[in-house]
Parts: structure tokens; sequence; C-alpha cells
RNA sequence: GCGGGAGUAGCUCAGUUGGCUAGAGCAUCAGCCUUCCAAGCUGAGGGUCGCGGGUUCGAGUCCCGUCUCCCGCUCCA
């Protein structure tokens, strides 16, 4: 049996050139579902199949592992529903509200906080000179009620983005963890924003995930953590096998800063709609913590023992979307070459990490092949088939971004060596069955490399 | 929310000027064939045509409403 490799003499890999092949692979395979299908869908909302769910938590595990290994992060998972004067603290009540006008000419929108006054006193398109529409407002908050009674009393929240549910709880982790500042807070989980223009794929939807890290430091010392969390958070995109020349970096201008940014940093990626904000690090300064002061009245200070000094620490917020930076392990592994279509996932994102595969359909190859598949399942998240022909499994592996396919033929039987498949290159590998694992954990180790 | 395009099997689509039990390819499942890279053979399952009304003897095919998707405007995780 040799072990050649089968050359791919294929035209070179292709990128994406619009969402939809990757939205019905992702229907087809099982990633990702448009939500209430049944019903006939519901605007931007998306369900997570057995492979998507798989692809997330792999995302998900990735960014909390690179989080909580520090000594200085610990975790969070807070509630979605909060009290709602942290809505008021946090400026989202006042500030989550675009009025917008149309112009009935041109059809041109804009934010009437953004247009000239004069302007929108005469109703004047400033684009067309066009009459304008009333200004209309957008809460992008979603409302609902707590209890059973629905009065105006009892609203609440979901809310728009989880780092407050950190930071009102900055002091409760800080002593029970008996951590000193500088350190961090890592938390994922739901959150909710009414958007105007939801769309593209999973990219901005109502619902969604979000990975947030919020380091508290000693203020004066803010920029240099904020210069360091930019690198971290880059090395980290980079370290998922996502292609650096499909990443750019954005430094905001002091005029693009939001109310309670000193400085901020935006991780963009090349997708086929064009570049788009994936991560932004921020510096808060001390102004979520001193809002939460105010309207709490409860002191968020920290004393520092060796400086004997008191203080409102500055938070450095590295606020990361899980649906995007999953999209993004799609998009960026995604790959055509004129016949064969794979995602080339980085075997850590990958929902399967080995498919096993008896070379035919004969009792004699399938029994070694479920011994095999049940050892290594047991440290490998894995699969198996054995309908159709050889070449066919590779495929629908490559399909669902399987790193490595492994396959008992009938000289299996005789001298216990598998063939080891490699889902990029196609190249295959001879390996004794009994140093598989071993074999496949130094492959993946040397990913890349 | 506004303008433009679209909605027929899991996917991609075909369905003539409204008229026989709505078709194809791929995919799926079962069997056969195959000793390493899809598309070979046999058979099977699966759509009532986004949804709701209307016109008509009769509608996937016409009309109204509605929902959803895609492309622009907006947005920033």
């Amino acid at each position: 049996m040799s072990d050649s490799p089968v050359a791919a003499q294929k035209s070179p890999p292709s990128d994406l050139k619009d969402m939809s092949d990757l939205v019905s692979l992702s229907k087809r395979r099982g990633f990702v579902f448009p939500s209430s299908e049944v019903y006939g869908g519901i605007n931007a909302c998306w369900d997570y199949g057995p492979l998507g769910i798989e692809l997330k938590r792999n995302v998900k595990e990735s960014w909390w592992r690179a989080m909580t290994d520090r000594e200085d992060i610990e975790g969070l998972d807070a509630a979605i529903l909060m009290h709602p004067k942290t809505w008021e603290a946090s400026g989202h009540v006042a500030g989550f509200v675009d009025p917008l006008v149309d112009c009935k000419k041109c059809k041109a929108r804009f934010r009437a906080d953004k247009i000239d006054p004069a302007a929108l006193q005469a109703k004047k398109c400033p684009e067309c000179g066009g009459e304008l529409t009333e200004p209309r407002l957008f809460n992008l908050m979603f409302k609902t009620f707590m209890g059973p009674v629905e009065e105006d009393a009892a609203v609440v929240y979901l809310r728009p983005e989880t780092a407050q549910g950190i930071y009102v709880n900055f002091l409760n982790v800080q002593q029970s963890s008996r951590q000193k500042i500088p350190f961090g807070i890592a938390q994922i989980g739901k959150a909710f924003r009414n958007e105007i223009t939801p769309g593209n794929f999973i990219f901005r939807t109502r619902e969604f995930e979000q990975m947030e890290m919020q380091f508290f430091v000693k203020p004066g010392t803010d920029m240099e953590w904020f210069e360091k969390w930019k690198e971290v958070r880059i090395q980290w995109h980079l370290d998922n096998g996502i292609r650096k020349n499909k990443l750019r970096f954005h430094e905001h201008g002091p005029k693009e800063l939001a109310h309670y940014a000193r400085a901020a940093f935006d991780i963009e990626y090349e997708f086929p709609f064009g570049w788009q904000e994936l991560e932004g690090i921020h510096n808060r300064t001390d102004f979520d913590l001193t809002r939460h002061q105010q309207y709490s009245g409860k002191k968020l200070e920290y004393f520092e023992e060796e400086s004997k000094e008191r203080f409102v620490p500055y938070i450095i917020e590295t606020s990361a979307g899980c649906d995007r930076s999953l999209l993004v392990a799609l998009v960026d592994a995604y790959r055509f070459d004129g016949e064969r279509t794979w995602l080339a996932f980085h075997p850590k994102l990958a929902p399967y990490k080995v498919a096993i595969f008896p070379l035919m359909k004969k009792p004699e190859l399938t029994e070694y092949t479920d011994k095999v598949f049940t050892d290594v399942r047991r440290r490998f998240r894995a699969t198996t088939d054995s309908a159709g022909s050889i070449g066919k499994r590779y495929r629908r592996q490559d399909e669902i971004g399987t790193p490595f396919g492994v396959t008992i033929d009938y000289d299996t039987l005789r001298d216990h060596t598998v063939t080891l498949r490699h889902r990029d290159s196609m190249v295959q590998e001879r390996v004794p069955a009994e140093n598989l694992i071993q074999v496949i954990e130094e492959r993946i180790q040397n990913w890349g490399k």
C-alpha cells in the first residue's frame, strides 16, 4: 500500500462571492437554520443545528479558555433581566433612541441628530432638498414586563449588552475571588437589540451572543492595558486559524468615539459583503462604574493596599460577537476549487475532528471500523460513515470541515495500519492503528506549522 | 422603516396564452457494484406550489393582503 499523496491539480480555491452558497450549505448540512421556518421564518432569527452548535461551542470554548486560563481573569454569568435603573445609568434608556427622518423624494434616511438643525426645522433633505418626514423614534431595547401585570412600573428590558452585568457585579467578583487590580471578568451571554436593519445571514441579528471581558485597572495605567489587550485579541483570532490578510484594524478618531469611550479599536474582517467589525476593544474609563455609583448610591471603589489609595477603576473592554466569530470561522474556512467544496477549519473549531470509514461496506471492515471508532471517540469528537464510495464519503466530511479521515481497508486486517487522510491537502499517510490517537494529537499540535 | 428583486420537493431550478394524479438534476434512504478521493446500476421516501383571501367550471399560473429572504439606505458585537 503506497501512501503517495493524491495531488489536487485543480484551480486554486476561491473565496465566497456572496453569502448564498454558505447559507445553503449551512442549512443543508445542519449548521444554521432559519428560525421558526415552518411558519415562514422570522426576520433575522436563526437556529443553530447539530453541527452549528458544535462549532459555536468550540468558538466559545476557545474564547473562554483564552480568558479564564489566565490567573487575572474570573468568569461570570449574569442574568439577562436586570434592574431597570441599570439602563438609566448606562445611558441606554436615553441613548438607545435614534430619531430618524426619511426623505420622501430621494428616499435617503438620516439620524435626526446628525443633520443640520436648520435643515431639520425646514424639513429639507440635505442630499436633494426634498421633503423630510417627521422624526420617528426607534427604541433599540426590547421591553417586557416583570410579573403577570402589564403596567409601566413592571417594565424591564432584555439587556442590550452583557457588560453592565459585569459592572454591577464588580465588587462581588473582586471580593469573593480575592482578586487585586488589575484583573478582569469574562462573560459569554445573549444580548438583544431592536436593530433597525438586521441582515447578512447571522452577521447582524436582534438576538445575539456576546463574549465580553472587562478588565479593571488603576487610572493612569489604562492606555497601557488597552494596547496590551489589542494584541491579545488579535492573536486569538489568528490562533483560531483566521487568515491574517482578511483581518484589519481600525483605531477610532476622537469624533467617532462613543459617549463612554476614551479610546476604541476595531478588529474587522473582510466578509463577502465588505469589511465589517468583528470585535471592539474599548477604554471605557471610569464612566460606567461612576454612573452606577450615582444611580445606585453604592460605592464601587477599590482600595489599593500598597499605595493606600481609593479609586474607581478604569475599564478596558474586549467585546466580541460570538455569532460573528462563528460566521467568520465559516466564511474564512470556505473553499471551492471548481470541483471540491470544503471547510478548512482549524481542528479546534471543527465540529468533528475525525471521521472513520471502512473502505467498503463489508462486515469484516465495518467490524474493525467500529472498534477504532469506539476507541477514537473517547478522545476526539468523531463520526463514521459507510454509505457510498469512499471518495463520496471523503467529500461529505470535507463539506463539514472534518480535518482527518481514517480508512480501514483489507491491509488493516493484516498489519493493523490505517490510512490517515488530511482534509486540506488530501495527503494520505499510513499509521499503525494503535498509534492513531497519538498521531492525530501531534498533527493538531503542529497545525499550520 | 423606504426603494428594487425574489419566494414551486433538503438544495438549484423548469412549469407554455389559467386546464389531465406538479416535473428534472443534485441530495437523502435501502440494495448492488467498487481495495482510497463525488458523480455506475436498481428501487424508495419527499412538494398542493411562503401564508390568507378573492376571481373562475377550473389557479403554481390572474387580483388583493400579509410574511420571509436577497441587494441598496441605515448600523457597529
